[in-house]
RNA sequence: GCGGGCGUGGUGGAAUCGGUAGACACAAGGGACUUAAAAUCCCUCGCUCCUAGAGCAUGCGGGUUCAAGUCCCGCCGCCCGCACCA
């Protein structure tokens, strides 16, 4: 019957509908069975996907697979993240409505994930557009409110003044609307917010505790939400002619023990004192408006020069009498962190030493390194840190001297604490999270703004909040603002004419909590059925590209927290196990006509030409693929011509997953040969090994233990490395027993009953350990070697520890660290036996010469080594 | 600037604990089969010396150890994250 081919393109959609048809893939709540819940980060629904969005589902359906193989009740859901502005720009671009346009996207996209032949529960889909999804969010949003955990707070907007709309940071251009060109300025709004500072210590602390995390995610969690500990006090202050002035100074520092080294006082030129000050001050009202007009872009911040402008205030000196610091506004304080007001220590501090030179203050040393002379140490260019010296000591600075920077913080802080002029502080980089987008295509915010009431939520009766369909798209700010007649309602406490909420959810909302609306998907009444996210989560796998190891995953550990305090889950850590892949990138090809698809080049002696026309083509480096730069490989290309089993193997070949892998021709097309490799070794196991009802052979001849014991320990090693999710190094230790298997094959003509039993199990179980990687190949095999059922419906395969022990074994026996020879002996051999055994071995003689062996090293199963 | 990671053949990369460096694959070269090609199979493949064998090799320089890609110290280079955070 052997043909000598695979085809894939008749196997792959034949086996996906009958994966389709009995539904394995579908997974049901059922607490008599151990789960496990594999996830990737859905995906935003752009368009058409290409082979650089795949490798992450592979992944983790290579997971998936193994562990409904181990036995587990595996659920593996996909959605689509579909809220989002490129709709809103296609709409004003293209005339089609956002939520055509993102319908006809997931399609697509739908279409072309499944030729991936994915182990998807798609009975589970859902889309964060559906009103079934989002009236949910807007019901927690009304609970969070009420908890206090959503609330409405001054922030920091860029503004549009001729639009006059909220630009995100993306869309301001070197300080400009990305559409208008206008300068954008910065203005304080009222916008909703959710208040992640609540939980800042606990999320912070709980990280320690996700030990199935990649330690850098962790790592840049702790830095996001940046806990430090310091002091917040306040200065008297005093005019010009030693007048005192009517307000205090308060500034938070962690350098307190610098305090006898201050020279200045810098406020951020938002402060209120500023504005009180700017009134009779025109030079520091205009100071003032030039720093709004910068925007709240952090590149433009960063390139602006630091300056400062005096106020004509000066801060008391709290421990040396008659001294007093003079006080800036300064462009470079930041009123959203601390108090909005520092001291400066300009000895040691870079920045305030520049400061200081600039404006040509004082710079008093204060900490040195221990047995310094403090009338010899200075401070030139580079202000002096701690950690440039081992240990280090307070000078200049009274009743600190002596102390180390430790001992010194304690003491001031104990001062200010006794005089109640300060208090131990504990900060964090961490703001809270604000939500409002002044956009169409995005969740309703679900309150109504009433001149009597205030702000009402909108009754649960109500919900969902639904978008309007006719809006008009291209004017300047939010559709749902102009709407005629959307946001006009009565107020449903008083019942008088009022308005909704015009702002839409940040679309971060949507993924904060899809994990958990996946356990229960269809559920009306509730957000999710608490027997459900109770069996189901956390996820045991969630696996995504590292560009969201900060805000998606921190807001859905935000968001699980509050869901928990509102009642709807149990448990406060979404994501058990994270697992963060690298992408794929590819050639670029250029023409001077622009970028070329690969698809639409080819080789030509020693170069590129195009398909077309010839014309020469320059090759680029390998970049991350992207429609832009046409770098791109389509699934159906791929389908036709290799099969997508092809390209599965290749994405999870060669390449640490969590790397970036480059998509050659000449990898696919290995992966390819590798393809048909095994169905040409499994056909000729199957037709020249035993009977499949033949029972295991008891006597064993060498060849036959060889070919058996290469299989167990592949099943062992393979385990091994799908566990820590080493599929590269799966995949070499599977082209091992395939090897193995074809030698064994080419070699042995005439086996033994034994040794076509072992092939017939090598054979097997090599389409077993595959199938998670290469699942359409592997049905098709077995149905071949006669196998029952479907591939996906068998067990994983158990290594036979008898099998991966061997009688003999052979050590490498090295002379002075370098190995000369390798001993061949009893497994169970003891050291006095073994040295003995070495020292007669002709390399070890030689390499030994003259000298006489002083002491032999035996490492038990490992190495020997003769000191000499 | 701060924090983290990495550096191994022509290439992608292996090497749980310090214990045979270069598994596996790609590329390259040679051969078999074939009228020919494709496919397949076999051989070679870190560098140096003519081979047996030996010497040198994991960015560079030191150190610890019987033994270092792995641990320690100092450089060099690349990548990532954060960035006026007081």
């Amino acid at each position: 019957m052997a043909v000598d081919r695979y085809d894939a393109r008749a196997s792959e959609p034949k086996w996906q509908k009958i994966w389709d048809d009995s539904q394995v893939f579908r997974s049901e709540t059922d607490p008599s069975r151990p789960k496990y819940y594999v996830l990737e980060m859905f995906p935003y629904p752009s368009g058409k996907i290409h082979i650089g969005h795949g490798r992450n589902y592979v992944m983790g359906d290579v997971v998936a697979r193994y562990r409904r193989a181990c036995g587990f009740n595996v659920m593996h859901p996909m959605g689509w993240d579909a809220f989002g502005l490129p709709a809103e720009n296609a709409a004003i671009e293209r005339g089609v409505h956002p939520e055509a346009w993102t319908r006809e996207n997931i399609a697509t996209m739908k279409s072309q994930l499944k030729l991936l032949g994915l182990s998807l529960d798609w009975d589970r889909e859902v889309a964060t557009c559906d009103a079934d999804y989002y009236k949910h969010q807007q019901k927690m949003f009304i609970d969070f409110e009420r908890l206090g955990l959503a609330y409405r707070k001054e922030s920091e907007v860029n503004w549009d003044p001729v639009e006059n709309c909220v630009l995100a940071n993306e869309q301001v251009i070197d300080g400009r609307g990305w559409r208008s060109g206008a300068l954008v300025e910065k203005r304080h709004l009222p916008q909703w917010a959710f208040k992640i500072t609540a939980y800042a210590d606990d999320l912070l602390e709980t990280l320690s505790g996700l030990d199935r995390w990649p330690d850098k995610v962790r790592l840049m969690q702790t830095n996001w939400i940046g806990r430090s500990e310091g002091l917040t006090f306040s200065f008297a202050l005093e005019t010009e002619d030693g007048t005192p002035f009517d307000e205090r100074l308060t500034v938070y520092t962690t350098r307190h023990d610098t305090i006898f080294g201050a020279s200045f006082c810098a406020v951020s030129p938002d402060h209120p004192l500023i504005g009180r000050l700017a009134k009779d001050r025109p030079d520091l009202d205009a100071f003032r408006r030039e720093f709004d007009a910068l925007g709240t872009s952090e590149e433009v911040i960063e390139r602006t020069e630091k300056r400062g402008l005096e106020t004509g205030l000066y801060a008391v000196h709290p421990f040396r009498p008659g001294v007093r610091l003079p006080v800036y506004a300064a462009n470079f304080v930041l009123m959203g962190y601390g108090e909005g007001a520092i001291f400066g220590c300009p000895a040691h501090d870079q920045r305030d030493l520049d400061f200081a030179r600039k404006y040509g203050l004082d710079v008093i040393p204060v900490v040195a390194p221990e047995g310094t002379d403090p009338a010899v140490f200075d401070v030139e260019d580079d202000a002096f840190l701690d950690k440039d010296a081992g240990s280090v000591r307070m000078i200049n600075s009274d009743f600190l001297d002596g102390m180390t920077v430790a001992e010194a913080k304690d003491a001031i802080a104990s001062r200010f604490e006794a005089n109640g002029a300060g208090k131990r502080a504990v900060n964090y980089r961490l703001r809270d999270w604000g939500i409002s987008r002044q956009r169409y295509w995005g969740c309703p915010i679900p309150m109504i703004h009433c001149d009597v009431c205030g702000i009402v939520p909108v009754p649960d009766a109500d919900l969902p909040v639904r978008l309007p369909e006719d809006v008009v798209f291209g004017e300047a700010g939010n559709p749902l603002e102009h709407h005629p007649t959307w946001k006009y309602v009565d107020c449903p406490s008083c019942g008088k004419p009022a308005v909704r909420e015009t702002d839409t959810m940040d679309t971060f909302v949507d993924s904060s909590w899809y994990f958990a609306r996946f356990c229960s998907p269809k559920s009306d009444d509730l957000p999710v059925e608490r027997a459900d996210v109770d069996y189901w989560l956390p996820v045991d796998q969630y696996i995504g590209g590292v560009e969201h190891a900060i805000l998606h995953l921190l807001y859905a550990r935000f968001f699980t927290r509050a869901m928990r305090d509102a009642g709807y889950v149990g448990l406060a850590e979404p994501f058990a196990g994270l697992f963060t892949q690298g992408m794929i990138t590819h050639e670029t090809y250029r023409t001077e006509e622009g970028w070329q698809f690969p698809e639409d080049v080819t080789r030509h002696e020693d170069g590129r030409v195009t398909l077309a026309d010839g014309t020469a083509v320059s090759v680029g480096s390998a970049e991350k693929m992207s429609k832009s730069k046409r770098n791109v490989v389509s699934p159906e290309s791929l389908v036709d011509t290799y099969g997508v089993d092809a390209a599965r193997w290749f994405m999870l070949s060669d390449t640490p997953p969590e790397r970036d892998s480059e998509w050659t021709q000449a990898g696919i097309e290995g992966a390819w040969r590798l393809v048909q490799r095994i169905w040409r070794t499994v056909n000729e196991a199957t037709a020249r090994g035993a009977e499949r009802s033949t029972s295991i052979p008891t006597d064993l001849d060498d060849t036959a233990h060889a070919m058996r014991r290469a299989t167990h320990v592949a099943i062992s090693q393979i385990t091994d490395d799908i566990e820590r999710l080493r599929f590269n190094v799966a995949i070499a230790h599977l082209y091992e027993l395939v090897n193995t298997l074809a030698a064994s094959l080419a070699n042995e003509r005439d086996p033994t009953a034994a040794l076509g039993w072992a092939w017939r199990e090598a054979a097997e179980t090599l389409v077993l350990l595959a199938a998670p990687m290469v699942p359409h190949l592997a049905e098709e095999c077995w149905t071949i070697s006669g196998g029952d059922g479907l591939v996906v419906n068998q067990s994983w395969p158990e290594a036979d520890p008898a099998l991966l022990e061997q009688n003999t074994i052979t050590l490498p026996v090295q002379v002075n660290g370098k190995k000369r020879d390798e001993l061949t002996i009893a497994r169970s051999a003891d050291t006095r036996q073994i040295e003995a055994a070495v020292l007669e071995l002709d390399g070890v003689r030689r390499a030994l010469g003259e000298k006489t062996p002083r002491k032999v090293i035996v490492v038990p199963e490992r190495i020997v080594n003769v000191v000499a």
